[in-house]
DNA sequence: TAAAAATACTCCATAGGTATTTTAT
DNA sequence: ATAAAATACCTATGGAGTATTTTTA
């Protein structure tokens, strides 16, 4: 009992009539003559009474008949949400991003997506690198996109990068450290206000893809001696608080470029230079697991929108 | 997409693991690993992740595998359901009965259907041959049967005799008439009970198989000067009416055997012998339409039951 | 290196085509 | 006599087997 001598049945049902049902069939009238009879040896129940002007169901053709469209119509919804699902327009997609790319490029994305896919599932999950690694991990999450730069290479996970953004330290306008050189750690005698990082901020995270001495080590260096710590992962909230205390704004230049353009926040340096640090934004995946046709939507849109926020930097 | 690939694809998801998953099917590893490559092929999507350890569903996948599921669910309910329509287990089945055969037959007939078959949907219609015949006709019943003595052959029906039963005058034992010769045309002062019958009685009805002259001619033509008549389709409120007035009962000896024999009712006579002509009961069904199996059963039970009376008799 | 999946090749069952026969009106 | 379905016969596609290769942990 396959699909395709079901359909034959339900056509030849509808038809009435063995030729017109098999053109319709884009098969031969004997074609479909053994088709049916095949079907019914399989099913030995008699479907169709053969009358001189033609077909009709026998009565226990009917209850067949009608569970076989049922069938049929559940395996053409099936054929159809293949298609939706390869398209993405179907689907469920849950990622993670990271302070800064939730702040640079979530918007359109998201706007891009609910827009082109009104009927898909999405979750965006706007954590700390370090709680979306372990989201990722636990495949809550199907990938993310965050800063990557504490993360030691591993071959479970793959990272794409999407951004290399310097991140730096910088203060309001009349703070008492801006715009002259300062000692390296003349900062600490201020609150700290950043994204969630590494172990040191949140010990309840286990750091299994963290790196122990990397180029942002120095800055992890620095900042586990600090006290006063304010740690969220909303980008504006960081930026208002930084506006209006003495905070240290620990950040990505580009997440803050407008209160940077419009001298409202500024950066503190040394007498070598700016204090900042390289950072990359990169995509986050599991290797090994196929990414849904949604999610691939999702990080093209992702690299995309990085490629061009890079191009306008 | 055919069913059995959606049974291969449902069945490796479940085992994570080709080999034992083509064992389970009967099949080897490589035509499971060719069968499931096809159907993602023809959906144009991947189902699967293939690791060193085994299999497991993609996201998109775990989408196409519940549908897949679902659908072979009802493929199976439609086989089995295929099996107790034959078995005559499910289904539904009209048919008629004549008064006679209703009061001799039906009882045993229906309480062994219903024992054996509780699931079956069945409706008994009682009622004069005459309008089981137009109800034959409009397909509302699949077969009936009843006194066919009216009817004439048709090359759209089909008879199958059942019972040959004379049909007499009767009347209770202490009715004026009673126990002695009576003239042919005596009975007409007296009201008769009896079943309905032809158009003679009912003008409503269509004669379509109607005899003309045939056998019971003779009585059709004695029937049609009457005035007094009772027409029922309950033997037993016939029987009971003809107990207890004056009224002449029409009827089938057998169906009023329990009265015979207790010589409260007996048969009018005339110097020629008792007033009784011959009479069938048929099987009655439609020529090209296939009987529904529930059909056969009854009929099988009907003839059977016919068989052991006749036997009785 | 071992276990698992994919591939190369071969075979055969069967779905489908053409031509013809049977059936029923 | 005609229209429709069934059948006989043939072909080709594709499903499945065996043996082998590729892949990945």
């Amino acid at each position: 009992m396959d699909i395709k001598k079901l359909r034959h049945a339900v056509t030849l049902s509808e038809e009435g009539n063995f030729a017109r049902s098999a053109e319709k069939l884009h098969i031969t009238q004997s074609a479909l003559s053994r088709s049916i009879q095949a079907l019914e040896g399989e099913l030995k129940l008699q479907l169709f009474e053969r009358h001189s002007n033609g077909v009709r169901p026998t009565i226990a053709g009917q209850h067949i008949l009608s569970g076989a469209r049922d069938l049929l119509r559940r395996a053409n919804s099936l054929q159809h949400e293949a298609e939706l699902l390869r398209e993405a327009h179907i689907g469920d997609i849950a990622f993670g991003v990271g302070p800064v790319p939730a702040h640079l490029l979530l918007p359109y994305v998201m706007s891009e997506i609910s827009r082109d896919h009104p009927h898909l599932n999405i979750t965006a999950e706007v954590q700390s690198a370090l709680r979306l690694m372990e989201w990722l991990l636990e495949e809550r999450i199907e990938f993310f996109v965050a800063d990557t730069t504490q993360f030691i290479p591993s071959a479970d996970i793959h990272y794409e990068p999407l951004l290399f953004l310097p991140a730096g330290l910088f203060v309001r306008k009349d703070h008492p450290l801006a715009g002259k050189p300062i000692k390296p750690k003349a900062f600490l005698d201020f609150t700290l206000a950043s994204p969630g990082f590494s172990s040191s901020t949140d010990s309840s995270l286990t750091p299994p893809n963290l790196s122990a001495d990397e180029p942002r080590g120095e800055l992890q260096e620095l900042l586990a001696t600090r006290n006063g710590h304010i740690v969220c992962e909303n980008v504006k909230v960081l930026e208002t608080v930084a506006l209006s205390s003495d905070a240290v704004l620990l950040m990505s230049s580009l997440a803050i470029q407008e209160s940077l353009n419009q001298g409202e926040i500024v950066p503190l340096y040394t007498r070598e230079g700016p204090m900042q640090w390289p950072s990359t934004q990169s995509v986050v995946r599991l290797n090994g697991r196929t990414s849904s046709p949604a999610a691939e939507k999702v990080i093209a849109l992702m690299l995309s929108y990085g490629q061009s926020l890079a191009g306008n930097k």
